[in-house]
DNA sequence: ATAGATATTTTGGTCCACCAATTCTTTGTA
DNA sequence: TACAAAGAATTGGTGGACCAAAATATCTAT
């Protein structure tokens, strides 16, 4: 197997060995399970070094490819990555926030999800997101609690819209955003226009007809952006003043 | 800095070290440019050897988080756009499931980049957009040249849309995607299709009506969708026969 | 002949010395 | 004093020795 792999060049970038040992590890012809030849022979077959094996696999054992055993050997597993997807996550966490960016693409989402909630929600969870509208009720003059179940009336929805990715992307979103969504709701007279932007969409949810889910779903978000937006800009003016 | 990252058990596993060398790259206090510890004091403040650091550090460097230049240091890289560089096929690690609700996503998202790209777009970006469809004209035979051209399509919308959180996810959803992409563009008659599909996007950029555009751009997605997934598909149905 | 214990071999993991590449500091010259 | 060149220090890259863990082979007892 070693010797169908092909040599490459000292000194190559262990991404180039990594891209190598991938390619011939996707190609088909290797049944999950199957043991990998050695490092020592790898290294030999490929014409590098061990260092520079171990790091290519050490690459490919981070993102799932495969299962590295000391003292049994290296193992191709031919799952899934689960660490690929949260790549879309890690984007948004480097560099400077870019938080009015970040609240139009969360709306399309928050919509998104919404409407695919419309179609796939369970009746345990439209019961469940009553539960968390109560709750909101029941806390309008509690920050903290009332936060806390509007966080769960949209962790809900997420949940109930059956696309992973698109749950983990709105759940980093919403802790870039939290502070800025703590901040919107510091009066209770916010905390009641939220109440009623809340309610209208889980009223278009028990309709279960998504377009009127997605009509609530925007009102609320543009709504939500500008008291978002409105917190902002408050806080850049009193940082300029401060 | 070093010292806030903290100290890992000797042992740990190198998935342990690059996960926890990630959190800490993207937690957001770091500026991208920035230069990392050399690798031996990598070594020491983390208390394991500088070879765990140094596959970590391959690990992260493959997943284009970070630059490491030898004799310079290692450097967190500028922007989420550097992310799974094309010299990997990140998408064949995905598995069908994640694969499916990324292209889902990726769909709201590309309507959402069109419809802001209607209303902001400048008459010199609409002509190189018009150049772009030329391109895909010219080279329906010539798959590579093809993809090129309709990826730069698709940036140039995302350019125009003005939003960086957004253009950065859907580059980060590209790259992704792009094998699967490239294998459903295989026969001239796809090319052809995909061609007729940008040009009515395109058209209805000319006449800067979101509504049209979201049309013209969600049709697109539809069908883009289909042959993605069943791309897909036939790849898995081969790879149980195989 | 078979099962269990022990020894040996093979595998991945760690460490260190040394080399290649780059950066920083010092020295020499105009 | 400013600038260029040389030297030293720092950085990442490589290879080999040795250790830890697991697998395989060999030996012994029944």
């Amino acid at each position: 197997m070693s010797a169908a792999i092909g040599r490459v060049d000292t000194g190559t970038a262990v991404s180039a060995v990594a891209k190598r040992l991938l390619d011939y590890l996707t190609s088909g012809t290797i049944e999950p399970g199957t043991r990998l030849p050695a490092e020592r022979q790898l290294a030999s077959s490929l014409g590098i070094g061990r260092s520079a094996v171990r790091e290519a696999l050490a690459a490919l054992e981070i993102l799932g490819i495969v299962d590295v055993r000391p003292g049994s050997g290296t193992y191709l597993r031919g799952s899934a990555s689960e660490l690929l997807p949260e790549t879309l996550n890690w984007g948004l966490m480097l560099g400077a926030p870019r938080t009015k960016e970040l609240i139009a693409v969360r709306s399309q989402l928050e919509i998104f999800a919404a409407r695919l909630a419309a179609e796939l929600m369970t009746d345990a969870q439209l019961h469940q997101l009553g539960n968390h509208i109560d709750a909101m009720r029941s806390n309008l003059g509690d920050r903290t609690r009332f936060i806390e179940a509007d966080l769960k009336f949209h962790l809900l929805i997420a949940q109930a819209a059956d696309n992973q990715v698109l749950f983990d992307l709105l759940q980093s979103i919403r802790s870039l955003l939290r502070v800025w969504v703590e901040r919107g709701l510091a009066r209770e007279e916010e905390a009641q226009l939220a109440l009623d932007e809340h309610s209208r969409v889980y009223e278009a949810l028990l309709t279960r007809d998504p377009n009127a889910v997605e009509a609530a779903m925007s009102a609320h978000m543009l709504t939500a952006g500008h008291r978002l937006e409105r917190t902002l800009l408050q806080s850049t003016v009193e940082g300029v003043a401060g």
